[in-house]
DNA sequence: AAGTCAATTAATATCGATTTTTTGTGCGGC
DNA sequence: GCCGCACAAAAAATCGATATTAATTGACTT
């Protein structure tokens, strides 16, 4: 979403936190896809005020995570392999676009901050500092686009998708295949400024993950 | 925004109609772009309570016309040529996107929505009439991808753009070219069914109109 | 004259209580 | 036995008041 926070991870509002523990919650599946989701529930639950709580799940509406039904409340945003699917397509089309234009302006501090990123994320060990790191990569990866809000819409559907990753296998479906090796083709064609062949190993990337990802949901 | 209204015209809630009194006002620049919006102001502007005030600036979030600065309040989204350039790429990218699928799926119901809608904007006469069947045209256009976040997406983009409009020239931008002729060759390549037709069409229509627009903000 | 800090003011965020609206239930009527 | 209606319970929306936080002002120091 677009709340602007210059602060590092000092305690602000309420609203906020409850926001992130929503967001959690709806990402890992805690909060089940469609599930209603009652203001005095999730009040006892995150032990806060009514009004934190709405204003929250307002905010988790920016984010497609939420839904809101006008006079009847919130439910967490309902899944399906259509859903699923749409996403995937989304976010190839967007992230080329973004990746293309940050090649194509690539400039010495970028390509600095992408090395920083790929090698933390390769330094990363356990699963979740390496989901953290991961998306810090593949978002930097884009950040060169100098495109505000086309970054938005791919850091959301990038969230979007998570969320599917732990609603297939709790999260943990990185051992699957070569993961590493389609980072690095990746990372060596953008700093290179390959354009063709950093976009197909993005999209390919995103493809066979969709690809696993939709016969692990379908059978389930 | 995702907020589900079944109802016709019903008086609703209160947050719902300080939601839409809100958005046309950022839409029209009655509140204009980067303008503080402090909820005391807008609560005996709109003469309701400061719960639906805050609830519906939260729900502007999603819309990107309304931006929230953490334990600072909201502010209308600012306007900028960068922006608009944004928006723009943005939508010529998933337009095209949408159209290619609502075409490849052609269906005759899809085909009689698109006649009716493209029947309807020719005869709206006043301007406003015209700006909701514009919008409809095009949105029916899109709308047989079968591709909910799309169309969400680009209905989004679609009322950001009008908001340039009215910066540029109090809303009325429509008579500087022949637009109806630009509209009709789009809408017969749609009936025929031709995706390359028609996608160029649609391309050049949001070009031609956005090449207009920012020189028309340019020499502001 | 510029910068700093404290006190004041203004605005936001939050709470608790109240009002509406929706949802669930049981009772006749058909 | 199924539909519609009144009633009760539950939940959402809203209000009014309070607590927090940010912005502003102005005296005081350097």
């Amino acid at each position: 979403m677009n709340m602007i926070d210059e602060s590092s991870g000092r305690e602000t509002s309420a609203t906020r936190a409850a926001y992130i523990s929503l967001r959690q919650m709806i990402l890992m599946g805690t909060l089940p896809a469609g599930q209603k989701l009652k203001i005095e529930q999730l009040r006892t639950l995150l032990d806060t005020g009514a009004s934190p709580v709405r204003e929250a799940l307002s905010l988790l509406t920016s984010d497609m995570l939420v839904e809101r039904i006008d006079q009847r409340g919130f439910r967490a945003a309902p899944a399906s392999i259509a859903n699923f699917d749409e996403i995937l397509s989304l976010r190839c089309t967007l992230e080329a676009m973004a990746l293309r234009q940050s090649i194509t302006k690539a400039t010495p501090d970028w390509e600095e901050r992408l090395v920083l990123s790929h090698h933390h994320m390769k330094r990363s060990t356990n699963t979740d500092t390496f989901e953290d790191a991961h998306k810090s990569f593949h978002m930097t990866l884009l950040s060169n686009a100098d495109s505000p809000m086309l970054e938005r819409y791919c850091s959301q559907l990038y969230d979007l998708n998570i969320r599917y990753r732990y609603l297939a296998a709790g999260g943990d479906n990185y051992q699957s295949r070569d993961i590493r090796a389609e980072h690095d083709t990746i990372f060596e064609a953008a700093v290179q400024r390959d354009v063709e062949t950093a976009s197909e190993a993005l999209l390919s990337h995103y493809r066979l993950t969709g690809a696993y990802l939709t016969k692990q949901l379908t059978d389930l």
